[in-house]
DNA sequence: ACTGGTTTTCGCCTGATGGTCGAAAACGTG
DNA sequence: CACGTTTTCGACCATCAGGCGAAAACCAGT
């Protein structure tokens, strides 16, 4: 039995593990085999440690479910720390989002899958509206960040990035948008190479690399600059939770 | 004595009041009467109860300093855990974001007072770099929110309200952009009157209400939107961390 | 009254950005 | 060598923001 001095709560920290699948993202899940909630299906993570943050916790717990240089970016979502998120004894969460590229397909320990976002099995606690949070986040960064970095091979053709991105935001983007966007703000580079074409044939695509694989605000949220300022050259941007 | 079970740790809400006090921004602080850090500044915060979230929390923490009627806003920041933030015993905090508008002055114990955020005093623990976060956070969301509402008196004017920007950004902000911006965004109303001018005379200017008095995403962000639709109706935005 | 000083508001211009469409380029196949 | 396919690029348009300067509306003097 677990005795809990009064004041102090078990911290855990999880992480929401998002791939691109098309036609939507997945998750990384992992089947509990013992109670409470035994069945059911979890987002990775544990106990934080006592000489450890929830950053590096998170990053320890990730490691045991997937080899942790596939994870391309790690963010803080959020605590979530409702009293009857979970049967007692109480227990505080600090939620991360992890992003995987499609081109690294971990391999994953026998309890542990992917789960289509649309169809997530019945999961554990609130891990499902957890999960749901993180997509959100992931879905709103899409548009004023880089973050695609963490979602997207190495190098890749427009159309491949058009539909990476169609599938995490869940609606359809235009290829020439997304191009003329992402170079003008900098943040797609030509590598002056081109892809095989398909076998229909059809033109060799360019093919494009994220400039950047750390993140950065890339809108230039135009209104309120400083005067005088152009819009370039944003900041780096931290680790932390959503800017 | 404290003890502490393993694995359990104390867990704190702490929250960056933040009311624009021209020039700058001021904070909210408190002066610790006991060690550690006696006589240091202090964030307003406390204990996680048993019963509550921590936003239930914040808030009644918060109860004890100000009136939590004039404070218009409150979001979560995110979590401080560094094992060494504060001599041991080990303490989690999970900081907020509050917001006082300029109208409301709220009468504070005597312990407390605001503090301008260029000129903090000697600060308990980490919550010198917790103020910087909450003042980045409110920053960067001023650009693409109607998080003023929770800044500005009920109603104003388009130039207290280019001096409220100026004070809280850091920097100038042209009346003009400032005034068409917001209302095209439709963040801004008109009530129709007018203010009196001041001593030294000058046209009567026009009286602004905010239209909603909840934070909403106002910024297109228009890259990527899903085809067809209009820029406008971004969706509510929940009081969670930083979208 | 009229003039000058002050403050706000509005209109105009320019440049940047995003959406859409269609033509052109570059490839494979029959 | 014509045809279908896929990608790329340019053209056009609407919207949006930044920067000015003129006009509007007020006060205080003379």
């Amino acid at each position: 039995m677990e005795v809990t001095e009064p004041g102090t709560y078990a911290h855990d920290v999880l992480a929401v593990v998002l791939r691109i699948t098309e036609p939507v993202p997945s998750v990384l899940l992992w089947q509990r085999a013992r109670d409470p909630h035994r069945g059911r299906w979890a987002l990775p993570g544990g106990r934080l440690g006592p000489d450890e943050d929830v950053e590096a916790s998170v990053r320890r717990h990730l490691a045991e479910k997937v080899d942790l240089a596939e994870v391309a970016h790690v963010e803080q979502l959020g605590v979530f720390s409702d009293p009857h998120r979970g049967p007692p004894p109480r227990r505080i969460a600090t939620a991360f989002l992890g992003l995987v590229p499609t081109d690294a397909d971990p391999t994953v320990p026998d309890d542990t899958a992917w789960h289509r976002v649309d169809r997530l099995p019945e999961t554990a606690f609130d891990h499902g509206a957890i999960t749901r949070d993180g997509l959100d986040r992931l879905r709103a960064k899409l548009s004023y960040t880089n973050i695609g970095f963490a979602l997207a091979p190495d190098a890749f053709t427009v159309s491949e990035l058009r539909d990476l991105y169609a599938a995490a935001l869940g609606h359809r983007v235009s290829a020439t948008n997304l191009q003329r966007v992402l170079t003008r703000r900098g943040v797609l580079v030509p590598t002056g190479e081109t892809a095989a074409p398909g076998p229909a044939g059809g033109r060799p695509a360019a093919v494009f690399r994220f400039s950047e694989h750390g993140l950065r605000v890339t809108d230039p949220f135009a209104a309120l600059r400083p005067p005088g300022e152009p819009a370039a050259e944003t900041h780096p941007a931290p680790t932390r939770p959503g800017s």
